[in-house]
DNA sequence: TGCTTATATGCCTTGACACGTATATGCCAT
DNA sequence: ATGGCATATACGTGTCAAGGCATATAAGCA
């Protein structure tokens, strides 16, 4: 019995991850998900079957095929625990953007100012030396 | 040897999640993190070798502490991965939530840099990290 | 009725990883 | 230096999931 508990677990598992990929283009059926894949069809059965019991996926019956589609649920619950480390990494977000593409941007910035390298360590104040090991 | 490959297994182990989150509040040392989470200090310890090694946390020396912190690259790997099946949720909750994430990252940031909702957008939907196995 | 296709499940082996005990390393103070 | 504190690593053990294989269920078709 394939139970798995998190979500988290659940898309560590790299064929699940390419089969929820896989899923985002259409709806498929279990045998073109593992021919995609290149997969034994009981492994695709059994992955099928943990992202089912953890609501990523669900599936209505076509005649003898099973098609599968993508559910919202878990997702959002990923980008809900990624949020609290959101605001941390934002302001990184935005220095890595400004190298990446800097022309664009100038196009949509209202304001354009520079942090600081002094500025972003404010973030972590307490630290007594700045030596990285 | 601790080889753990993907992002995505980093975080599914539970104390690890629980790591983060604590970090997300300051930096902290290892005796800190393993007091506030019971755990054995040789577990505490692998697990921010693995998180260190991953790139979600570094560390600085303080005499014979080790005082670790978050590191924004990972988290923005997740967010990447997270991002092709955001059509999946709803449109109200997600405008919704970037609308009000960005309110708080506004507020969080000293220096306020305004991006325009497109723009954004376009960013997370076209980020070049197919770094994932 | 067989026969074929489509999908699911059970068993078994293997390997990855978490955890605990013990030990090592490094830094400070007396 | 020596003892103590903070952290890291090595080793052994147990657990659990992935994958291969065989088989079971089930629907369509001749």
């Amino acid at each position: 019995m394939m139970r798995v508990e998190s979500i988290f677990e659940i898309i560590a598992e790299p064929n699940r991850r390419a089969i929820l990929t896989l899923l985002v283009s259409s709806q498929q059926s279990v045998g073109e998900i593992e021919r995609q894949l290149r997969m034994p069809q009981p492994t695709g059965s059994k992955h099928l079957r943990v992202l089912r019991d953890a609501g990523f996926v669900e599936s209505t019956v076509d005649a003898q095929r099973r098609l599968y589609r993508l559910r919202p649920e878990p997702f959002q619950q990923v980008d809900a625990w990624l949020a609290q480390f959101r605001r941390f990494w934002s302001v990184h977000v935005d220095a890595l953007e400004r190298h990446l593409d800097r022309m664009e941007k100038d196009r949509y910035q209202t304001i354009s100012m520079k942090i600081s390298p002094a500025k972003k360590k404010t973030r972590n104040m307490t630290r007594p030396k700045p030596r990285t090991q």
